[in-house]
DNA sequence: ACTTGCAGATGAGTTTAACTCATCTAAAAT
DNA sequence: ATTTTAGATGAGTTAAACTCATCTGCAAGT
């Protein structure tokens, strides 16, 4: 290699701030090792890159030609670098609000206790998915799903607020919570599958919808009511014992937790939480 | 400095070439460097960039992502650093073929003899003209010229081939070569001025015009003429009695020779040459 | 199945370059 | 005139980059 790459470093630094001496604070040197690799490049390239004014420096016409070009290139890898080393250092996950109120965060301690060197950043909505390094938990249909980037299959049930006697199905009518997908193209919570698994296929029963499972479940617990959900919501809930269920059994569904291109996850952090969050959800 | 700039060079080199030892070969060390300032760079990022399958590597998503800008930051501070060293081995000038043909390459073996580490490239027509870093000698008006780039003000005067006999300017026609420019805004050759120097301005003048002043003085030797041209190109001629001058007195011009920004020059080999060719013009 | 060759990993030792310190110079500010 | 500030210079020190020797694992050849 013909010049350093430092001493480029040393000079795009010196050129953007105009001194040698911030230049040296910026890269954590002494201002006697930027001159030194300034005269270095010079030396290397037969050409002055400063005006030397006694103890002022200005760019000659070749030193901001070069300036101009290390800087653009310098700033591209540093950027690069940048986010690189932000996806090393934390693990940036993004996911639908239930889920993240429900296991995420609740159980995002736990997670840095026995991982102290990676720290998460939980965040909710559309606008930050899709950017690069930031690892996605969707909520799909299983059959749209690449089978190995699911991570839970989803199953549902009845719960009821932890003080709440059993409800007699047959007798009276019933009111249940449930959830009707903004998304109107993933399939319904399943449950007239739930109802026949259950023997309760005549049962009168209310249903009142909200767009979030989260909303559903909270209503529930709010005013002693029912919610039919999907159990990884509510295992938290019921071992806390703000939910209880009754002899119930679950219904499977076609609907899944799953992120995309999970295989493309390489950070040693990123791994570890995916095999971490896949656990939590399946006990 | 968090990360190595060699080590994101050896990467880049790597991820481009596809085995460390081709990017050994390229950088001019061993594959054991590349390896090692891979890990490193792996280590400080937290971040794995190659996939290893035994003997053979191939990038990871995030090694691909780096790859791409650290590619391209590199390529652009490589080639602007290819172009100023360009500019610093060799000093490449341009200008018109008269300068160059009777001036310029007589010359060049003895500017190279006494600045043996200084090349010069020189090229005539205005093709490659007002390229960074090559040197344009201008021929023009004194009057639209900064006065810091004149580097000779022309003198023109009346030669003719070695062996002629001194004309009798009074008795008999006289055939004169001289030139008419090409670029018809430029200042004619001053022959009444010259005429009225040397007392002739009744005489006796046929003109015949050439577009460089080059082919009048050719002319002159080969067929024993008269050439009225500027003092500046017959230097050289004079001193190897190959043209001679006679009792006539050189007339002042509005020509000159530029460089046009000449104080932009900054390289040693062109600061060299500057004042070397601005020595040689002038005497 | 066993060798051979190849590409890379690993660890320790060596060399080189990068950096600092002390000193000096010149311009600008007081 | 004196002090302050920015940079240049040279010598010495330190840290990093690099190599060498050794080791592993895969793939191809016999």
């Amino acid at each position: 290699m013909q010049v350093s790459l430092q001493a480029l470093k040393a000079f795009e630094s010196a050129a953007r701030l105009g001194t040698f001496k911030l230049a040296a604070k910026e890269l954590s040197l002494t201002p006697t090792a930027i001159s030194h690799h300034i005269s270095n490049l010079e030396g290397r390239l037969n050409v002055s890159l400063f005006h030397r004014q006694g103890r002022r420096i200005s760019l000659t016409g070749t030193g901001s030609r070069l300036a101009k070009a290390t800087s653009e290139g310098f700033r591209k890898i540093d950027g690069a670098l940048e986010e690189v080393m932000k996806a090393g250092s934390a693990v940036r996950v993004t996911t639908t609000s239930s889920l993240a109120a429900m296991v995420l965060i609740p159980s995002q301690n736990e997670f840095e206790q026995s991982n102290p060197d990676i720290s998460i950043e939980i965040s909710t909505g559309e606008a930050v998915d899709s950017q690069p390094y930031i690892i996605p938990i969707r909520f799909g249909d299983v059959s749209l799903v690449k089978s190995s980037d699911i991570i839970r299959s989803e199953s549902f049930n009845v719960f009821g607020a932890y003080g709440m006697q059993s409800p007699a199905w047959s007798d009276e009518p019933i009111t249940l919570f449930t959830t009707e997908w903004k998304n109107r193209s993933l399939p319904d919570p399943p449950l007239t599958a739930w109802l026949e698994t259950n023997g309760l296929a005549g049962a009168d029963i209310k249903l009142k919808k909200f767009d979030q499972e989260l909303f559903g479940i909270q209503q529930a617990m709010a005013e002693n009511g029912l919610v039919f959900c999907s159990t990884t919501l509510t295992r938290k809930l019921l071992k806390a014992k703000l939910l209880k269920q009754f002899e119930t059994r679950p219904a499977a569904s076609d609907l899944c937790y799953y992120v995309p291109n999970k295989g493309s996850f390489e950070t040693r952090g990123a791994v570890r939480f995916l095999n971490w969050i896949e656990h939590i959800l399946n006990q």
